[in-house]
DNA sequence: TATGAATGAGTCTTCATTCAT
DNA sequence: AATGAATGAAGACTCATTCAT
């Protein structure tokens, strides 16, 4: 039935996953993979031709998931400062974990020449990520929660700074008060007095 | 003499520069820098023993020329929201320009694990970078140019705003209207009513 | 049952011989052959466990095939004129056609030093072919219709040119001339004026 | 200056001969040759990136040191006999010989798909060789030394038949009376009687 | 019989690095 | 200072072959 095969793959996707954010993407060799899975090169063969293969599974399997977090909440008029909260809070946490994210592997990935820069995935993640932004602060400029802002730039500050924080913490020891700072500039930007 | 010999280092750097720009710091090998400065393997190693040694160097001229750019202009009276269009302005350019810039090489560089967070090169350049800031924005408080914010919030905003954008701007096609949008925000942080 | 085995083994058998006739016997892998057969590894190692198990199959498959294709002519009294002009008829065809035959992979095979260069299938054929030739050349002889030759010494330049116009059309663009004038040659040596 | 260089290159070529002479071409490594040689890996390839480099570089060699042979002894009069019986005699030796020819090495090359039919080195050699021979036998014709023939279809059947039975000897155990044999039956073909 | 997962060996290729000249 | 020949290690990739199911 291919279970098996499906299994293996899993595997070696998961195994990857840690590889990739500990080592970005460039330097991760078929080797690497083939040892922490405990594959043979063969075997890993068999399944996937190259690191890149692996990588873009990863990623689309990541991308995917993703969906329009605030939708289902607008509608059921859960106030706007608090679904701001709420994802904020998370923002905070995600910034400075260093030890599991991708995003350096994500940038030398994508920084790459010979990959479009129209149309590729992160892009696609980028606008998708905007719309949901963009009509939460519409949604709480409507009901007065929010003050009155470029919906598109405070979207832009946000997910620009939240990727500026989470690639420097791979590089600098940050504070932890860092985030914290931020998280509540951008809250004071927002709320209305 | 050593005339030569420091000529040739600085042919080597130059060169390197460009290398670096275009591929990021991983891929570069001793190999690619013999080809572009036109030296032999044994006569480049007579000067560098590694890419890291050669990178080094040219980060270190870099970051020795930073200096503290507004420290003058505040002695001398110019008013904050002048001095303040001034750096923005030249961020907006600074944001799109993926070209010739060593950001790509740098984040490789810095995010081996090996390399110390603390005390590193990049971690210098940040606390600099936030002593021109905050000494910026309490001048411009002062003056009642700007609202009462907390400096160094504010300057993790703009700082990791900023550097999230170069770095995005190198993996999509951002809209040339992004910098322009995320300035604007800025400033209306900023900007005293 | 085993009628489902060799059906499968037929199968086998047909498509790897387009394979051979293509890329020649030592560039063959089992791979190849699971790839056009449709047949998984395992599947093919059940029925033959080597490319040479199978090239051998196929070959004598053919040699088994061949016979004297003279003989009962010549006991029928047709003339040796006439049979030869059938012969080299059917030959001058065949020597250009680089197509569809397995000579490359013969070729490939056979001149493996590890083959035994005595009582190999080759030198089986090659005797087999002698026979015929030396027959119907003496039989030509007897019947006046052709020159007093030495027949061995004629067959050997019949069977080795026309052999090397097989192999020299694999690997140049000949004249189509090429194999007419050879034949006409090859039957002036033989025509009694 | 290079000279090392070149000798290294020229031992690599020479050493090469001989497994190309052996194996064939399709079989022989870059290991292999790195073997005979005594070369590093790496070694090796500084000097030549592919076994497909190094065999042309033998294979030119060759073809460029071929020259019309018979020339300046036709222009000197030496009779036509003469010069055919010093050439088929060299033949003669040169057919069976298959320990050190290139024959099978060739024909691998050249009958790939991929290679060029036309105007590749084996096609020119063909052509300069038939106007060696032509202009032979024409030689001979006006002197009245031999028959009236066809020159071309004459030296294709030499031509030919020569490869053929180069070839074959690699493959079978052939009688060493069969170069003989046809050398005589050419001789006999153009001597006048 | 047949499938396809897995192994391990063999070859290719590219580099960092050293060294004689 | 500089050249370029040579080494050896590392990683990529492809197969023949085996085996559990």
């Amino acid at each position: 039935m291919g279970a098996k095969g499906e299994q293996t793959r899993q595997l070696i996707r998961t195994k990857a996953y840690a590889v990739f954010a500990k080592k970005g993407y460039k330097e991760v060799t078929m080797k690497d993979i083939c040892e922490i899975t405990g594959l043979s090169r063969g075997g890993l063969y068999r399944h996937y031709e190259s690191t890149e293969q692996i990588f873009l599974e990863i990623l689309n399997g990541f991308l995917d998931r993703q969906q329009n977090e605030f939708q289902s909440k607008i509608q059921d008029h859960v106030p706007a400062s608090v679904i701001l909260d709420e994802i904020l809070t998370r923002y905070e946490k995600e910034m400075p974990d260093s030890g599991n994210s991708l995003s350096i592997a994500i940038y030398e990935f994508f920084s790459n020449p010979e990959i479009s820069k129209r149309e590729n995935a992160l892009w696609k993640q980028y606008l998708c990520s905007k719309e949901m932004w963009v009509s939460l602060i519409e949604y709480g400029m409507n009901t007065g929660e929010f003050k009155n802002v470029d919906p598109e730039a405070v979207f832009d500050l946000i997910a620009f700074s939240y990727q500026g924080i989470r690639m420097y913490s791979k590089m600098m020891e940050l504070d932890k008060k860092t985030p914290q700072r931020v998280i509540k500039q951008i809250q004071s930007i927002l709320a209305a007095e």
